[in-house]
DNA sequence: CCGCATCCCGCACGATACTG
DNA sequence: CAGTATCGTGCGGGATGCGG
């Protein structure tokens, strides 16, 4: 049986998915707006820094837009553009696993 | 509007798939029994060391599937559980994802 | 205060060589 | 062939600083 390929689209939109916290950041704002301390807020341990670098990454990949309010305190919204949207499908199918397969391990290292 | 929370479950799940090469390690799995060799070969920079590591995590995790055959020269052969088999719609999503937004960018960083 | 940059440090990761 | 051992390096985590 000859090996399988891996495409190439399928090897990028894992150089991009494959990175800690993406997930959990595109699932935070596939509900609505975000503001920056509202992602940080919901997701547990995530460092300031690493949420900049991913929301950056995002950004350039035309997955996420960023919006800015110059008010006072400084205001800055994220949303997901049509093609972060589109990765709903993807995240459901990923709960359905879990919910199938994964016992409920809160703590799990 | 409230913030969504992140189901436990959701968050463990990402813990393992989250990290580098196992998703395209399962995807070569994927479509049946694979000697360490072929894996290795099927993706491209990947090393031993890593190879090893997240294929004994994935066998931990019940997942995959660990076969060895003491012939001369050794062969195993890694093979995906149901659990494991489960997860090809989440990479059928991701592919028509990939299919639908990303260009051809074989050498994207 | 909020969003983000900078600094330092430890650990995961990469490359290479070696072993059963 | 299927892994181990070893050594460097770069990325991620945590604390702190800083502009607006």
């Amino acid at each position: 049986m000859d090996n399988p390929r891996l495409h190439p689209k399928f090897i990028s939109s894992f150089k991009l998915l494959g990175k800690p916290w993406t997930w959990l950041i595109i699932c935070v704002v596939l509900t609505g707006k975000r503001r920056f301390s509202d992602i940080s807020a919901t997701i547990p341990r995530i460092s300031d820094k690493m949420l900049v670098a991913r929301l950056k990454e995002l950004e350039t990949a035309g997955i996420m837009e960023r919006h800015v309010y110059p008010e006072t305190p400084l205001r800055v919204e994220y949303e997901l553009t049509e093609k972060g949207r589109d990765l709903k499908t993807v995240i459901d199918q990923v709960q359905q696993w879990a919910n199938t397969w994964l016992e409920d391990l809160r703590f799990v290292r």
